[in-house]
DNA sequence: CATGAATGAGAATTCATTCAT
DNA sequence: AATGAATGAATTCTCATTCAT
């Protein structure tokens, strides 16, 4: 990469890394380009320098937190050769991911709308579909690893459970976010151990013996 | 209740009726004042004489929403004197509440932020929270119900557990509605035969045998 | 017309006025809803409450023009039984519509693009069209009386005939306007002699015998 | 001419081509820095070295312009002895340089203005106006010579007639131009056609006998 | 000389909210 | 009570121009 390409993406890095920031914050309708101008010390004109549009930088957050969550749910998996300590490596490397890429997160998940009202599929929409679907996929398999290995229940259809464990951890994970506080109250749980039961909870509902 | 009032009670429901739909049409943010007012057939102004601004009119959408919920939940619990039949009727329930009142259900399960930046709590916050807290309460005893006849694994501690349920649950059907197509696309199941599939999926964690 | 009606009308009438004379000094793409705002003393948001969009005001401008122009050459056809004296009636009524209502002048001749790039026609086009459509009809039964009066060269097709006299006079008016200083240095003339000038040596290309 | 002088004129020159062509397109308000350096494949910021700003592009494409109209008119009136021959050369010396250059063409015929608002007569627009004025008087000159030849009617003041007729071709043009296929659909000419009827019609205004 | 990069100053349009009647 | 009218404050996006290298 020349040195021009490099400094291209060095800005695109920054912008990017404050926009999702804000996204977290405020969610990517109440974060304005004036707002991520500002944070990212760029004039807003600048941010149309390296984004064709405020479109095109959420796109580019959720597209690269997807390929960054395939990355990370991939060494996981290929971290343990036992498949529980694989599982619980998975499950870490979700929560982790969540912290650092919330909006990534909420479109992975589907809690964030990905295609626009227009209809037609913008610039990057693709991408970030494929992408998606190989997640799944990566997780398909590695249930029938887990089935293979005599750890999950082998009548469960893998494709299906995926997506349902998938979105049930998405409904975990973002409960244990927004309602912290509340969790702490009530049953006196840390965000992390209450985590950890839920994606015990939810491996009980896999394998064949309960936990 | 005086004539007036119950008046009054008449318009903020025609109000809230309107805007509960826009918000499961468009979203909160994408619908104006202006488009409730067109479509509820009063003047923009009229709504600011039933509400003290659209922040409240959200919140009141909310509270009634939870309410109503809490209310379906219980006549669900209360059908049937065999736990694994009124689990079943629970979660029909839920769903089906998610399809009547979007928007009050994306803030019950956490996925809308029901507290303003500005720091200070809203009108009409706190009861949310409490009717919140209510059905929580009503979940953990149901769970309590089932380890009494034996169906749910007795050590698995209510409160915490329901926290878990709860969030997994949402998790399910908020994918089953986002993602319907893909999911009609790989696995070939309607969104009514996924969530089936996924609240049995879910008793699987909290019963003694796989089922 | 209701006093509301009535009222809506005076706004929009007043907002047009400020724009046709800003549109005038400064053409209409460099002047701004701000601008205009300013000037009529509104707020730029109460532009929109009265016309739905800049390019709104612009057409209403042209219609409105080009329909007060029909309505003056169509009294100075009546004004004189005399073609000849007609004739002149009409140039002079053109000149001063010129005067009044540049912008839309500049649109019936053509100066000015009535169509947007989008492609799609915008709302009022269909109209301005038709007006412009009889405003050549008028001129053109015009020119058929000054035939059968003897006074026109009966061999000159009429529809033809006036889309050539039209251009030629919006032409001679257009730089009457623009350059009226050099005129007046060259040639010493006043703007006023120099359009009388103008559509005298017109009139000798549509009559018999040089005037 | 030095080599670096030639160099920079040649530089200038693909630029201005670049911005007439682009001008022509799409109006000078409309095109951008960015669309001419994209087209003549500059930085745009390169276009600042050549170029005090935008404007001067715009001057500099009217001056030359006017300079290449000055000499085709010139060698139409020279192309034939006999006068109305010649007239007719120079009618269409006109009508193909509007083809060609039609913003230089807006500005000669005053169909654009030549100053800024500003007040100040920026760079180049002295040359322009000298340059248009200069056309005026080989027009003027060839009208006497028509007079001369005793085809054009002795008592029209020249310099006065040239004005006329010289904004009344200029009318005919832009209209035929602009209403191009109005006048396909009501008096079926094309546009060559409607012109050279044009131009009769205005040879007539200026001759003995009508034509 | 040539240019990549950056931006200040707008531009049109939107929307929740207020207020006089 | 009900509302028509008005608007301040944003919001996304654009563009001519500057400047360090």
């Amino acid at each position: 990469m020349s040195k021009k390409q490099a400094l291209t993406e060095f800005h695109r890095g920054s912008i990017l890394a404050v926009a999702e920031r804000l996204f977290a914050e405020k969610g990517t309708e109440r974060t304005t380009m004036d707002d991520i101008a500002r944070e990212a010390e760029y004039s807003k004109a600048t941010l149309y320098v390296y984004f064709q549009s405020k479109e095109e930088i959420i796109n580019a957050i959720l597209l690269s937190g997807m390929l960054l969550l395939k990355k990370k749910i991939q060494e996981a998996i290929d971290s343990h050769t036992d498949w529980y300590q694989a599982y619980d490596a998975v499950c870490a490397a979700i929560v982790r991911f969540y912290d650092e890429n919330p909006t990534a997160y909420a479109a992975a998940t589907g809690a964030m709308p990905v295609m626009q009202a227009g209809g037609e599929e913008t610039k990057g929409i693709p991408e970030i579909k494929r992408v998606n679907a190989e997640i799944d996929e990566l997780m398909a398999n590695f249930l029938v690893r887990g089935a293979a290995e005599g750890a999950v229940r082998s009548q469960l259809p893998p494709v299906e459970t995926v997506l349902l464990f998938w979105s049930a951890l998405a409904g975990i994970v973002r409960t244990a976010d927004v309602r912290k506080k509340y969790i702490q109250e009530t049953v006196g749980l840390s965000r992390e151990e209450f985590l950890k039961h839920g994606y015990r909870l939810l491996l009980a509902s896999l394998t064949k013996v309960g936990n």
